[in-house]
DNA sequence: CATGAATGAGTTTTCATTCAT
DNA sequence: TATGAATGAAAACTCATTCAT
């Protein structure tokens, strides 16, 4: 907390009157991120169009909201692996967060009706779909490779191949 | 540590006679269960059997492994996106571990030449490869999917769909 | 500080236009408590009756203030018994706060020396006196007794036993 | 905490071995004095002997302890007088104690069935003997009366008017 | 005059590490 | 070599007070 109100430029005290606790700092900080991605998500999505458009559209801004915002994915990451996080993963994964990943879900429900993708748990799909793509940020960040948009549309390609029939 | 001493059944010091600072605690940990598992993998390995087979042997093992050690998976990937991590990984990419991935980047390496995999660099083949895996461990082990040996193969072949030609 | 300013439906600065420091505002606020009480007693105060009388109305108003202001009670108990009541008390004690306690001690006087009441210190009567009614109040606030008026009159009856001859 | 520790003698830290907490710390320091005085009054008890003599008894024991151990009075005074102290008090009173107030308890009991004491609620017969004896302790302690073997003697003879037929 | 966000010294609590036994 | 009580630096949190608006 005192490294955090010295970047921030003000004193400790001050943290609490807008975060009652570490915790709660935290764990907000993570949903105004996540609010931030799902933002950027519905903005520009193309309601309408057939489900591969839409499953590379997603893939593509996920990954470069990432690559102009890496601290955005470092923290998410951590988050995600921590003992806060846990939670919150579970609560996606229930469907209790509601409207955010129905974008997603919906892609899958209707790319399976169509019989366009493979008939596999909504668990599945998603890890196979976003799975590599958050391995490839790691990286990224870390510098061993550069997503650049050709990269990416090869990526996005590969993704493609593991959920469609 | 004292939480870990009280596990071990022995008292704090004596923690420290075997490791000299939590940090080499927790790095020698992570090293012992990554040499674990490579011996697992080496141990069966089908040496000379074609591409396809090899890979989908290394995904069926360590989903295997790491369904019957799940605390050995959740302590990896915690201490895989801690800041002690972020040099493992860099090491391994670098392929500084030198014999560890050696298995793994034999198989791409050959399948790429075999114009078997696509052309991709070697980072994004391995998280096409291991990301949806990874993703899967973590439901599985929070309870929201069953990982049977039918998802199993599913999953595997999905993966293979992903980073074949 | 926070809170008092929020009960009083003010900004926290603006106690500080009145109160100099949270130690003036809790002192005056216990002299004006005392005031008040002081003021009760001598309203209806009897000069010229006999001892005995003045004492039983003295036992009986301060019952009947402190059961319609229980947190008058409640504020000045807890102040005599912290560091800051202690030099109040002393002052007490010591004859310095003037006028407030002479109507107690007027009859302490009166009666020793009309021979009614035992020759003690007058701190001893003064704790023979109210020291049980202190503690009943307590008891009555957490609602452990109910003090009505015929055992007002009983407690009063008996604390007079307990100084008279 | 670190002005305890200082006086202690010890670090910070140590004192976390022993209470898991400064609110316990406080409550069970209260306890430890709280057996003590009990302990004292048990050993010297004479079981058997006439209500009055063993109402002697108590008042000049309890007095004797505090008048040799003032820091255990005031630290008992203030602790019943926060936050803290209330649910003893109330415990207290409502007998769940068990034990320790038999003693007091059980002469009241007695004496009203002897018809030696006021039929009045225990609250009260305690509060009217115990009352005043904790007024003067503080007077005592703050120099301003002297609690010699007479004036204790005087002011126990004064408690029994107060609460005899 | 009133406001309330900002302050930062002070308090409680934690926990990796040490060291006398 | 094992023990575990002691350590104290560092972390989280509180709250009386200030001061620019």
């Amino acid at each position: 907390m005192a490294e955090i109100a010295e970047m921030a430029g003000v004193a400790i005290g001050t943290i609490y009157r807008y975060f009652e606790t570490k915790n709660v700092l935290i764990t907000e900080l993570y949903q105004e991120l996540e609010n931030k991605i799902m933002k950027v998500l519905h903005d520009g999505y193309l309601l309408g169009t057939p489900v591969q458009k839409r499953f590379f559209y997603i893939i593509r801004e996920l990954l470069r909201y990432f690559i102009t915002h890496p601290t955005h994915f470092r923290y998410m990451e951590q988050y995600c692996n921590s003992p806060y996080g846990l939670s919150v993963h579970r609560d996606r994964l229930l469907g209790k967060l509601g409207t955010h990943n129905n974008i997603l879900m919906g892609i899958f429900d209707e790319g399976i009706e169509q019989q366009i993708l493979k008939e596999l748990p909504k668990p599945v799909l998603c890890s196979l779909a976003f799975g590599p793509m958050i391995h490839l940020m790691r990286d990224h960040i870390l510098g061993f490779i550069i997503l650049d948009e050709v990269l990416i549309k090869h990526i996005t390609e590969a993704c493609w191949d593991a959920i469609k029939r």
